[in-house]
DNA sequence: TTGAAAGCGATACCAA
DNA sequence: TTGGTATCGCTTTCAA
């Protein structure tokens, strides 16, 4: 074996040091560096030899290898979840910020895994290649199949945020469905009989918005209301088109999906002529400070995301006591802001 | 050691197969069971041992274990990002979910780490501990100590996304300076004198806004134009309060750092009777949908991100030939959208 | 065509 | 108080 002098400019490309080096430069057995670096209480290492051997560690730079550390422990501390593969808005920006803050004061660590390629069950055989002790899944997406691929590749708690439960994970349930129903209801209440509800045409958001529509359709069920679906991209010239056979569709209130594709569709509407809310009403979702600046302001269904810290505790919960029932939790408050526009 | 019976049922917390288990199953070596999985080209196994392979590892659910693939293969194919610790825009998510498939399609597995807790050489730390094989890193934060420790732990490419370059790493250069700029020389060139700027109260947005003022105290340098510096919240009474206060300022143009801003700043000025652009101009960034929505459509600075496939090939490049001198280079196009508002 | 065994880096048990 | 060493799961060289 070669020994590597040591360059005093930084330039020449090492290798990589190990313990191994450490406890070479500090004159000592790879045993002891492990020690004095994780501090531990089981062994009373001497003053002077823990010196050198953080001086050693310093020296070279030396950063432990966390897949050789996690393969001796036979676990990790990292949550995994797939990265959205979506833009999403400031209220889930936060939540996930604030879950990783909460995650990591419980000293786990949250890694986005990518979200490309691979689906379904061959996505969960991806992320349980990493050994993550907890899986956190929004959307569905994940079946049963792919929760127990996860268990049985060590994942101690599998958790889904989304509008359905899936065998063996617990759940955060956020229904979107309900959503749609706070929004039809309100339409109804307010005398609106022809209600339109905006489907999205980007893709990925079927999740959500079908949900939504179905939930309008309850809400008008058994009533002489009727609902229609309409299609919008997410673009001028799509809601333009939207506006200009509007009078011939007939609606006086329309769902727009959320607030974004409400002000999208708003604005059409005003500007070919149609009175909001007086010849038809709006009514978007997300709670958007957006809405609020519209004028007429925007009706909207606003929603309450679970705080991180309690799904941080959730899955601290999970993590510690793996064999418990999988608890079931309704997560996505939705309440109605009636503002102008409806 | 004890032979875990195979149950029929799928309740018992079995524990995790590893390729020993499945060759035991198979009723042939670990290394077998390797080549087969691996489809090693270099060995040629019979057909009937390659289906009693595979039928094995299907039975017992096996995911091979990364951490220990990458230990033996003494690399990995991860890239790791830090994750945003602020709501992000569409255009950065968009951003991101490019570069996540343009890497997956390299067969890079990219990770996005959770940002909680340690800050600056510390982080880099943490993030070394993973062994990542390239590391991307945006806005600054990241000092050339920690470009060192990076590298010293094997990371064959570092890039970062920001306004600064640092030393010993890639830089994709995001001259947000250059977005106040524009903005300011289009205000300025539009007869403006008085410029106010908007700083967004919001924290962890000065790595953007500080540049953007001073591009916009850079354009109108040496002329008789001011620049005044406006803080704002991203709440509809701060915007109020401003606004209140806007006729003893004495402006005629503000930059408003984004259209978010924009929009919001500009409600509160016409709600205040300011007639917008004829007594004060306003410009914001991004251009977003939004802001052509707006009446006054509004006037913005549209920002070009690099493209997934660009930066995914930079990286890969980068990965290949690491001693290579770090690029540079300057990838926030900017461009100012004159619409109706300015 | 298949198997035995070394070794990646870190940890923790048992001796000294 | 410190060192030697087996071990985690996997890949790969060398032999058989």
């Amino acid at each position: 074996m070669v020994q590597i002098p040591k360059t005093p400019a930084s330039s020449a490309p090492r290798s990589v040091p190990t313990s191994a080096d450490v406890a070479r430069l500090a004159g000592v057995s790879r045993a002891t560096v492990s020690y004095v670096l994780n501090n531990s209480s089981a062994v009373r290492i001497s003053e002077p030899t823990r010196r050198r051997v953080h001086e050693a560690a310093r020296e070279l730079g030396y950063v432990p290898h966390a897949a050789a550390r996690s393969l001796r422990a036979g676990h990790s501390r990292t949550v995994l979840m797939p990265a959205p593969g979506f833009p999403v808005g400031p209220l889930y920006s936060r939540f996930i910020g604030e879950l990783q803050w909460a995650l990591g004061r419980l000293d786990y660590t949250v890694v986005q895994y990518g979200t490309a390629g691979p689906q379904g069950d061959d996505a969960a055989r991806a992320w349980a290649e990493l050994r993550p002790v907890a899986v956190l899944v929004p959307g569905s997406g994940l079946g049963p199949q792919g929760v127990e691929i996860l268990k049985r590749s060590g994942a101690r708690a599998v958790v889904t945020l989304g509008p359905e439960p899936v065998d063996g994970a617990h759940a955060l349930l956020m229904d979107h469905e309900a959503v749609g129903h706070r929004a039809g209801r309100h339409l109804y209440d307010r005398g609106r009989r022809r209600i339109g509800v905006v489907l999205p045409a980007e893709p990925g958001l079927e999740v959500f918005s079908a949900p939504r529509l179905e939930g309008v359709r309850r809400a008008v069920r058994g009533t002489d209301a009727t609902v229609t679906e309409l299609h919008l991209a997410y673009e001028e010239h799509s809601a333009a088109r939207l506006a200009a056979r509007w009078r011939s569709l007939g609606l006086d209130a329309v769902f727009a999906y959320n607030d974004e594709y409400a002000m999208l569709l708003m604005r059409a509407l005003q500007d070919e002529g149609v009175a909001v809310p007086a010849e038809t009403a709006v009514i978007g979702a997300d709670d958007l400070m957006l809405g609020r600046l519209l004028r007429p302001r925007l009706s909207t269904v606003h929603l309450e995301l679970p705080s991180g810290r309690e799904l941080a505790a959730l899955v601290d919960r999970a993590v510690h006591d793996p064999g418990a029932r999988p608890e079931r939790h309704e997560v996505l408050g939705a309440t109605v802001v009636h503002r102008e526009s409806s």
